[in-house]
RNA sequence: GGCCCCGUAGCUCAGCUGGAUAGAGCAACUGCCUUCUAAGCAGUAGGUCGUACGUUCGAAUCGUACCGGGGUCGCCA
């Protein structure tokens, strides 16, 4: 077992039994209290604050509590001391041979680990970028931030499946249909007009191109119009090896059959009446006439004002179709439907969740949607401007065509969704520890090194040591203690990336790990005995290369559920 | 104006969901390449965690109010 679990598990031992020892009637909870590492190392190499989560129920001041608890722990032979401090900290000091050991648990972890995941179904909803022009930066963010948490919800055992919504109905896609129209009209035409009524930019003159027959029917140009566009951005999603493994179309979702269904349903709960609405704040136009529509009530379930649901057209409104799809999902009997919008899309969240609420039973399902911030570009110190009315937005392609896709998706993931992203032209293309993709990279090539070096030297392989055997008794700098005690916690932090959807945890986490290990590397330099591969010496060299094996299978395989590359030389 | 998000070192961000003396990177200054990849390492300096109350043994973290910045408020998507 790992240091925190076996912790976990020894010190929740000593309070339940204690609990029932006083006839506490309420059962204590595991996930209250703390294993954590302190920054101070003189904090020891872990420290607990569980005397002081428990004490008041057990009607003991914390550090008497702590003191129980300490004398309970120091019968373990692997404690080398502990201590208990301030409030009622109980910090603990491992003997060195315990972290040895630990390495040597890793090792028999690192292919198997067992995450105790409670299986789910997870519907994880991604891009869905409107069919009507080719992704830019922006859209990136979300896509990959889809992919990255799909790739760790995998990871810990989950079953994910990707989707993409294609909204290839509405008003959107009859300007999309009317400004292909207008190419395929004035084809030798150099200047084109565009107005509020056309889609500006070159890329859909070029779609226009690709369409040979122009006798198709409306239906039929329609299809193929959002066909080439997606193809397109299907394209632009392998660029950055993201596949989806279900495509919805809203079109599909609209069919009669499912409308009626919807309806009845609403209808049945009372949630819709025929009414008028105000006047939008945002239309200053004299275009706007009241007329009487069919409104969803979500002003009562704190929306500001009720909702359409129908156009005077007839034709459904986004929220209706959106309904729609998302209770198809709950039909589908997925556990977990998590959506990745933009923060554009704020607004229209408690919207949704409520209409859902209304719909089902709480148990049933769970509703999540992560937002994501905006991207700024920055050639340098210079915001690069984007206008889509233009249609001078830079696109993904481009984008990717400059930096690659690792570059790409460790930016887009490395810090918390609801932050701005500056993605910075100047640092991602560079090759120093400005980029912290190339720091990490880095780090893996230099273990990689060490590794071919150390066989060399000594003529053997790596793979002949039996690794969950093998004498690790000189692994005693601090430096390396930090290390081992780091990469029992890599399975942690996996797993709360997956708890809470939060990629940029591991990110930062292999971002510090390239940094001990660069550290580390650095000892060398200064102190020859403190080099990795000693000549003389084949003990301290094979105890300290095994750990520089178990970094660069950590870094691998953390890069590996962030999708980024790892080269073996730079 | 309503709702959502943000405010932590000069800049960009972490901060393990309430813990101890708040951490990294960049920028600045100082050292380290005949020695395992200097694409690197070590060190110095830099903070009333937007402000004020409140909850608590204990607050950057939770609550309320205010200030500042961004987003959003359609029968668009």
């Amino acid at each position: 077992m790992f240091y925190h679990d076996l912790l976990k598990k020894e010190l929740f031992d000593y309070i339940n039994s204690e609990y029932s020892k006083k006839n506490i009637k309420e059962v204590p909870n595991k996930s209250s209290f703390n294993i954590e590492i302190p920054t101070n190392k003189k904090f020891g190499d872990v420290s607990t604050n569980i005397a002081m989560v428990f004490a008041k129920k057990m009607g003991l001041p914390p550090r008497d509590l702590a003191l129980k608890l300490s004398k309970h722990m120091n019968k373990e032979n692997f404690i080398e001391k502990l201590e208990v401090v301030g409030p009622g900290f109980l910090n603990i000091f491992f003997k060195k041979s315990f972290w040895q050991d630990q390495l040597k648990v890793y090792f028999k972890n690192i292919n198997s680990f067992d995450y105790c995941t409670v299986k789910k179904n997870i519907c994880l909803e991604f891009v869905s970028a409107n069919p009507t022009g080719l992704m830019h930066i922006g859209h990136a963010r979300g896509a990959v931030l889809g992919d990255t948490i799909a790739s760790i919800l995998e990871e810990v055992g989950h079953k994910v499946t990707k989707e993409y919504y294609i909204n290839d109905a509405g008003e959107q896609i009859k300007k999309l249909k009317k400004t292909v129209k207008f190419h395929l009209k004035n084809k030798n035409n150099k200047k084109i007009k565009t107005d509020d009524e056309l889609y500006p930019g070159d890329y859909l003159k070029e779609i226009s191109k690709k369409i040979h027959d122009q006798a198709l029917s409306e239906r039929m140009l329609e299809n193929s119009i959002i066909k080439l566009i997606m193809n397109d951005i299907k394209e632009d999603l392998l660029k950055i090896k993201i596949t989806h493994d279900s495509f919805i179309s809203e079109k599909q979702c609209s069919s009669k059959k499912n409308i009626d269904e919807i309806l009845k349903k609403l209808n049945q709960k009372k949630l819709t009446y025929y009414g008028y609405q105000e006047k939008p704040k945002s239309l200053n136009n004299e275009s706007w006439e009241r007329k009487k529509l069919l409104l969803f009530k979500s002003q009562e379930h704190g929306d500001e004002t009720d909702r359409a649901l129908i156009k005077s057209n007839g034709e459904l409104t986004y929220f209706m179709t959106d309904i729609i799809y998302h209770q198809k999902k709950v039909d589908k009997k997925f556990d977990i439907l998590l959506n990745i919008w933009g923060s554009d899309h704020s607004g229209y969240v408690k919207r949704l969740q409520s209409a859902l609420e209304q719909l089902n039973k709480k148990e049933n399902y769970l509703f999540e949607i992560k937002l994501t911030s905006l991207v700024n570009l920055l050639d340098g110190k210079q915001v690069v401007k984007m206008s889509k009315r233009e249609g001078n937005y830079v696109t993904l392609r481009e984008v990717v065509d400059k930096v690659g896709p690792d570059v790409l998706r460790y930016m887009m993931i490395s810090r918390s969704v609801d932050k701005k992203i500056d993605f910075d032209f100047e640092i991602v293309k560079s090759k120093t520890k400005d980029n912290p993709v190339f720091y990490i990279q880095y780090a893996y090539a230099r273990c990689m090194s060490l590794i071919t070096i150390y066989e060399k030297t000594f003529n053997t392989s790596l793979k002949k040591i039996d690794l969950e055997n093998v004498n690790l008794s000189n692994l005693i700098l601090s430096e390396e203690i930090i290390m081992i005690i780091k990469i029992c916690n890599f399975f942690n932090v996996i797993m709360k990336a997956a708890k809470f959807y939060e990629p940029h945890r591991i990110a930062n986490y292999l971002f510090d790990i390239a940094k001990d290990f660069h550290a580390y590397w650095g000892l060398g330099k200064v102190d020859s005995s403190k080099k990795i591969i000693i000549d003389q010496n084949s003990n301290i060299s094979c105890s300290r290369i095994v750990l520089i094996l178990s970094i660069s299978q950590i870094i691998k395989k953390g890069m590996n559920i962030l999708k980024i590359e790892c080269p073996e030389n730079m």
